[in-house]
Parts: structure tokens; C-alpha cells; sequence
DNA sequence: CTAAGGATTGACGTCAGCGTCAAGGCAACC
DNA sequence: GGTTGCCTTGACGCTGACGTCAATCCTTAG
């Protein structure tokens, strides 16, 4: 199957896979005229790198997936490197929901205590983005 | 006082000073030779930056705070536009954290079928991302 | 006089993961 | 042979909050 009927089915868009194989992780043989020649296994591995990138991992994590699946095992994460990449990543989003939740207390803190201050708070014009002098974005 | 000392007094840099008047948060009027000069107003203002940045905010939604800080009041946070984004950043960390919780289940939920299944996994050679062909980084 | 240490503006780079556009080639159908 | 649809590569855009570099100016100390 080509690029098209791969985006299709495994979900995604034809650019994502392009952009895979420029980032070494999707390989395809190519056909006489130049087009990109794609089989089963390949639904499989694209499905697993959108999986992986559903539970947090970046393109860059799913390496050590896409090798595995390429050493020939059923799953992405039946070797040693992918599950490390699991618990380095479970460990990061540990880190994050805590720091997540420091920033929420942080925000109620001041919530309440602006509250606190001034049951009814006034109301200032608005501050819109000046015609914003060069620095353009 | 002039930027570098701003800078330094609030705990930042001169480059973040200058791109904080470029998107129109900070206004400093000019000596004569050309060079921004700053008051006690300012590190307060610029602290107020800074805490909020800490406790989730872009800089965008600094803006109200600002204005409201600049109409003259004790806090930046006296005015009704500021509580709102309090209120709105609370609920979208609060999303955030519903979120991150999910994505933490799926990671344990994978770790612990890959490690049932294969209580001791194999190894890999690793996979070096290609001399990148173009679509550089 | 010169060197050092700030200050100025402008412009490009960074990180991730593609989106979007452009110009052109290939294949099939009416 | 013209249209449609899919394919190719290349190149720039986008988000956020600046970092970094370059070229030049101002001030002060030695």
C-alpha cells in the first residue's frame, strides 16, 4: 500500500509519516516510479508509535519501540530499552502531577486571597497588545 | 535605574525586560542618551510578572494585571479581570491534572502487561537517529 | 587615549511535531 | 487529451518566551 492508504489506516496524516522517516523511524522500500511501498507490519508500527505518543512519550521515546518491533518481537516493549523508557517517563509525569500540583495551590492561595481582599473587585478598561513595534511574531 | 539593575533586582534578565515592553507589558520613559530608566514601580511590577509566569500564567494573561496594577492599585490582582484568570487557569490545571492522571494509568497499565509478559526482557543493539536527511533540526 | 562595562536595535535560533504551500511527476478514467 | 487524484521533494510557518549574536553607542575610570 502507499503513503495515503497508510495515514488512513493507521490514523494519521501522510505529512506525520514523512516526518517519521526523516526522524529514522519508519523505512519503506520504494516502488519503480519513485512512491513509497508499505506493508502490514507497517500499520502496526505506526499504530504503535501514536499509542505511545497518546501516553506521553515523545516521537524521540518511541525509538527504542520501533527497534524492537524491528528486531523481530510482537510487542514494542518486550525489550530491556522500552521498558526503561516506561519508568523514566512514569517517574517525569510523577514529577510534573506534583509540581502540577504545587502551581494549584499556589493559584487557589491567591484566588482566595484576592477574594479575601475585596469581595467586589473593580473593573479596569482592558488592556489590549500595543501595534506591537518589531519583536514580530 | 536602568535595565541591567531592573533585571538583576527583579531576577531576570535584560532580554526578557526588553521583550516584556515589546509586547507592551513594561513602558519605561528615556534619558536623554537613549536609555530606559526605571523606578521602584517597576520591580514590583516586573515581580508580579514573575510570580505569576510561576504559578502557570503566560505572559498574555499577566496583561490584566498588569493594567490593573498600572490603574493603580495595591495588587494586580484587585481587579475583576484578574480573578477571572485565576478562575480559568484553575479549571484548565485542573484539566491538566484529570489528563495527566489518565496518561499515568495508560503508562502503568502498559508497564505492567510488558513486564507480565516478560519478566526478563532482551536487549537491542540501539537505534542512533539517522545522518538526518534533510528536514533538519 | 583607551579599555571596560553597560546600553541600544535588529535579527535569527531554540524546542516538537507536524501543517501548509508550491511545483511538478505518475496513473487511471472519460 | 484533459481532468482528477495521489505521489514526490523542498521550504517556510506555527507556538512561547526568550537566548544569542552582531554592530554600534554612551559613560566612566585609569
Amino acid at each position: 500500500m502507499r503513503i495515503g492508504e497508510l495515514a488512513r489506516r493507521a490514523g494519521t496524516t501522510t505529512r506525520a509519516l514523512r516526518f517519521y522517516e526523516s526522524q529514522g523511524l519508519l523505512t519503506a522500500p520504494r516502488a519503480a516510479n519513485g512512491y513509497r511501498e508499505y506493508g502490514e507490519e507497517h500499520v502496526r508500527l505506526v499504530g504503535e508509535i501514536l499509542t505511545l505518543q497518546a501516553v506521553g512519550l515523545s516521537l524521540d521515546d518511541t525509538r527504542p519501540f520501533v527497534g524492537c518491533l524491528r528486531a523481530g518481537h510482537e510487542t514494542g516493549d518486550s525489550c530491556a530499552d522500552s521498558i526503561e523508557v516506561y519508568e523514566r517517563k512514569l517517574a517525569e509525569v510523577d514529577a510534573l502531577l506534583t509540581q502540577l500540583g504545587e502551581v494549584r495551590s499556589g493559584l487557589v492561595a491567591k484566588l482566595a486571597s484576592a477574594l479575601a481582599r475585596r469581595p467586589l473587585p473593580c473593573v479596569v478598561p482592558g488592556s489590549a497588545p500595543p501595534p506591537n513595534e518589531q519583536e514580530s511574531r
